[in-house]
RNA sequence: GCCGGGGUGGCGAAAUGGCAGACGCGGGGGACUUAAAAUCCCCUUCCCGCAAGGGGGUACGGGUUCGAGUCCCGUCCCCGGCACCA
């Protein structure tokens, strides 16, 4: 025998990624039929400079469901690009001078170049950068459709302000009561601010959750459901002692708990306040406003945070009763939730129990729990905490007596009648804070003038091309800072507007918008598929028949991180795409898979700040036991010993990472992807493993040593065609193998994407394929199968062994070759061996014919020698039978 | 506190209510080699036993069932999210 071609990845994937490449098989057409179309997206990754492993994850597993799909004759459209407007950028800007727009590009090309390093099977035509200036102007068009609807508007609130980035953060970037980015303190600042209206959609969305139920994980649609925060209760007035042009509205979930409100509470910087406060009192209430402006809301509302109040001299009256309780400011009431005025009830709320006994303020009890053993009611009697369930009404008037829940209702009927309150619903979801002070965003097409105030360019002035020539120094909003940006034209000219009067100077506005405007689209825009045409070829923002013909996305991958945010502003942004006419479809994503995380070991010692000192696993030995448990590590360096640390989520900072581009040169992309999709299914974390990366390694050098040996024996042997029973010993053996293996790879692919198993499978074939002991045409299934089960995952090898073997060259021939079927008929042998319980206990086994069933089987279970040696002479009281799988036996 | 997801060998993990631990890693032993690497073969859930064999075992406690890792009830622990939201 010749000398074998030896396994040499570096080579063969090169090879191959040119001939898909120069074939185009990875772009797919726009007019079949859905159902014969598959649309799997992954998260478009912000170009930071290089991979890292969970890019390495998320898009190996989107390129195995890509390539999967379209071995079973799918049409699969599977795009990538850039979210390529955003912060690191201008910090590059600020640290290293290099200009962010160059910076970003530089990146792109090198990250690019390592996406199709590792064979990733994308629509390359579809590709763009959110930072292109089609895009950008697609999207600008887009934002001023929003305002023609009424989706925008401007407000001024108070907001978080980053003292890092001299910038406003949406609540979801404030993190701890830190800047999510840089970890800076964030306090509030009162600023005007451009908002989309994603309120509007608040009920759409919520009721959205229901219909995604089974294509999205129940955590996400939690989260979501949590944000979204409905929440049914009713609106109370409490007129002012006092004041009678001023009553007080508060927003509560328990009506039914009315007569037992001794106190009230309102947010410091609730507007009506500066009307009905004392003079007496006006010091005090002020100085508590300055002290609770000054921390951010984090601090201020979070779980560390103290509840504080301060009484405002004000009286309000109770509607229902006439009572006169104190009107507090307290810290912990919000201005912008419900109305900013709660009513409290000590009685029946932790939170008013523990402020009412801080302040001295009285409980007053009108709700008896039912069973006085209640546990909570004990506690509330023995004077710990507030009893906050469910009971019977006392002290409150014609409603003493009900059942607490039904009167939650009659309260609220009752004082509606009297225009004293009325139901309401209140959502915790506030609007989209979409404006940032920075360079590097898409502008907000806006102009301000003195006459007009704010307008929106009209469309034919978009679009709003950044300017190049800025200086970036860190503090403020290079825009701003421009000298002629914001007042002139894209050729020069004075910026106007046509006032009343004629043309008026104007001023550009120069905030940008948020990053997470460009991800609430652009799985929409990679559905036009002329993207890398500066016209983008079409005038709209999206060709609205080509968008309609893909979305929804069949399978968004990516991380759980964007439970919320990216994605409910992307279910949002579907729905006002709808409404203003450029979509259909209204929920974008079908199904959501979010992947686990990339996790490795980690090694540290006490820092001398007190802090951990973390260690590279280059740089420490581990001592293992006799069974190769890690008992303890020492620094190389010192020979002094480290703590092991557990196993966490790859970091730089924790110096447990492993660069993605080393391991592509070391192994090879098939490698690097056949570890990451054997280690853990796709939604469990994976630990990194140098061990396991060998071990996946050498599976692909024993598959390819095993086709290579056989490729020139089988080269005129055609694959095994008939059936199984005309086979004996090993042939039928490994027959039934293949397509009890092709089964359960397919059940495990349609089922859950579960590579893990799919290739657990393979791996087990492949150790019952012994060319020696077969006949030429059963290796060559086996080989055949083995290698198209394996193409989705490893296609580069699976691809050039496919060649080898005999079926083409061609750059799309194992697309063409398909996802192996199996014969049900073939799976399993004559025999079927029987493992025999007695009692509920493994006793031995028995083997009988598979055509058995019903009374025969059963006579022949009670027959078997095997059966009466374990019965021991004692007589079978039941016996259960499932055929081909088990025998039951209930002695004694 | 509330919500969601988990807990299976030394490790990653498999198992439509039907032989727990497939497959892989690590570990042990062997072959090849001057040697090492690479490769190949065998063993590897725990306990008792030289062995044949026996017993235990899917976080813990109950339950349903001929039969439970899987279903039900309760408890503990871990991970993630939300949290003065009235």
């Amino acid at each position: 025998m010749s000398e074998i071609k030896p396994y040499d990845p570096a080579t063969i994937e090169v090879k191959w990624q040119q001939a898909w490449e120069q074939a185009g098989i990875h772009e797919v057409r726009d007019d079949l039929p859905r159902d014969k179309c598959y649309y799997v997206l992954e998260m478009f990754p912000y170009p930071s400079g290089k991979l890292h492993m969970g890019h390495v994850r998320n898009y190996t597993i989107g390129d195995a469901v890509a390539r999967y799909k379209r071995m079973r004759g799918f049409a699969v459209l599977h795009p990538m690009g850039w979210d390529s407007f955003g912060l690191p950028a201008e910090q590059a800007a600020i640290e290293r001078g290099a200009h962010p727009q160059k910076w970003t590009y530089e990146n792109i090309a090198y990250m690019r170049g390592q996406l199709k390093r590792m064979g990733f099977s994308y629509a390359w035509s579809r590709e763009f950068a959110c930072s292109d200036p089609g895009y950008a102007h697609r999207e600008q068009q887009i934002f001023l459709d929003l305002v023609e609807k009424g989706l925008v508007y401007r407000k001024s609130s108070l907001v978080n302000w980053s003292t890092g980035l001299n910038c406003v953060l949406a609540n979801e970037q404030v993190v701890d009561g830190k800047c999510w980015r840089t970890g800076m303190p964030v306090v509030q600042k009162e600023l005007p601010q451009w908002y989309l209206r994603i309120t509007h959609y608040a009920d759409e969305l919520l009721r959205g959750t229901d219909e995604l139920k089974g294509g999205w994980p129940d955590a996400v649609l939690t989260q979501q459901r949590n944000w979204i925060g409905k929440s049914e209760g009713a609106e109370i007035d409490f007129p002012v002692d006092g004041h009678p042009e001023v009553k007080l509205t508060v927003f509560t979930t328990r009506p039914d708990t009315l007569f037992g409100v001794t106190f009230v509470s309102i947010a410091p910087e609730h507007a009506a306040l500066d009307k009905i406060v004392p003079a007496s009192h006006r010091a005090a209430v002020e100085a508590f406003k300055a002290e609770v402006r000054a921390v951010s809301a984090h601090d201020r509302t979070g779980d560390t945070a103290e509840k504080k109040g301060v009484f405002t001299g004000a009286h309000v009256i109770n509607p229902a009763n006439g009572a006169l309780v104190p009107l507090y400011a307290a810290n912990f009431v919000v201005a912008d939730y419900g109305t900013g005025v709660v009513m409290a009830v000590p009685a029946h709320d932790s939170r008013d129990f523990a402020f009412a006994r801080k302040y001295g303020i009285p409980v007053r009890t009108v709700i008896q729990a039912v069973d006085a053993q209640h546990a909570e009611w004990v506690k509330y009697q023995a004077g710990e905490d507030a009893y906050t369930a469910p009971g019977t009404m006392v002290d409150s008037a014609q409603f003493t007596g009900q059942p607490s829940e039904a009167a939650k209702k009659a309260i609220t009927t009752w004082l509606a009648t009297s225009g004293k309150g009325r139901a309401t619903v209140t959502w915790r979801l506030r609007d989209w804070c979409l404006s940032r002070q920075r360079y590097w965003g898409n502008p907000i097409p806006f102009v301000r003038s003195e006459q007009l105030g704010y307008t929106p360019l009209p469309k034919q002035d978009l679009p709003v091309v950044l300017p190049t020539d800025v200086t970036f120094d860190g503090t403020g909003n290079p825009l701003e800072k421009h000298a002629t940006w914001a007042v002139t034209t894209a050729d020069g000219r004075p910026l106007t507007v046509r006032g009343q009067k004629g043309p008026e100077a104007a001023r550009r506005e120069t905030d940008t918008m948020d990053t997470f405007m460009e991800s609430s689209w652009y799985f929409a825009r990679y559905t036009c598929h002329d993207n890398r045409r500066a016209d983008l070829g079409c005038a709209a923002p999206l060709d609205k028949a080509k968008a309609d013909h893909w979305l929804p996305v069949d399978l968004y991958i990516g991380g759980i991180e964007h439970a919320v945010l990216h994605l409910l502003y992307a279910r949002f942004f579907q729905k006002a795409l709808a409404d203003t006419g450029h979509a259909g479809v209204r929920e974008p994503f079908k199904r959501l898979l979010c992947q686990g995380m990339v996790c490795m070991e980690t090694y540290s010692r006490e820092g001398a700040n007190g802090r951990p000192q973390w260690f590279y696993p280059d740089e420490v030995e581990v001592v293992r036991d006799a069974k190769g448990v890690v008992t303890s590590a020492v620094l190389a360096a010192d020979g002094a010993s480290v703590r092991v640390g557990r196993v966490e989520k790859m970091s730089k900072s924790k110096r447990n990472t492993v660069d993605p581009q080393k391991l592509i040169d070391t192994y090879g992309a098939d490698t690097a992807r056949l570890f990451i999709l054997f280690a853990a299914p796709p939604e469990m974390d994976v630990v990194w493993s140098e061990d396991a990366v060998k071990g996946a390694h050498r599976f692909l050098k024993r598959v390819w040593a095993l086709c290579q040996d056989q490729a020139v024996r089988l080269a005129s042997t055609a694959p095994f065609a008939g059936h199984v029973k005309d086979l004996t010993g090993a042939d039928a053996a490994v027959v039934r193998k293949v397509h009890a293996t092709v089964k359960k790879a397919t059940d495990a692919m349609e089922r859950d994407f579960a590579f893990n198993t799919t290739i657990a499978a393979c791996m087990e074939l492949m150790n019952e394929l012994k060319p020696e002991a077969l006949k030429p045409e059963v290796v060559k299934l086996g080989l055949t199968t083995l290698v198209r089960l394996l193409a989705p995952m490893v296609p580069h090898v699976c691809q050039e062994l496919w060649a080898d073997l005999g079926g083409g060259s061609r750059a799309d021939d194992l697309i063409k070759a398909g996802w192996p079927t199996y014969d049900p008929a073939q799976m399993e042998a004559d025999e079927a061996e029987y493992p025999v319980q007695v009692n509920g206990k493994m006793k031995g086994k028995i083997v009988l014919p598979r055509s058995l069933a019903g009374a025969a089987l059963e006579q022949a279970v009670r027959e078997h020698a095997e059966i009466l040696r374990v019965c021991e002479g004692k007589a079978i009281r039941k016996l259960i039978v499932v055929p081909g799988k088990i025998v039951n036996l209930v002695v004694g």
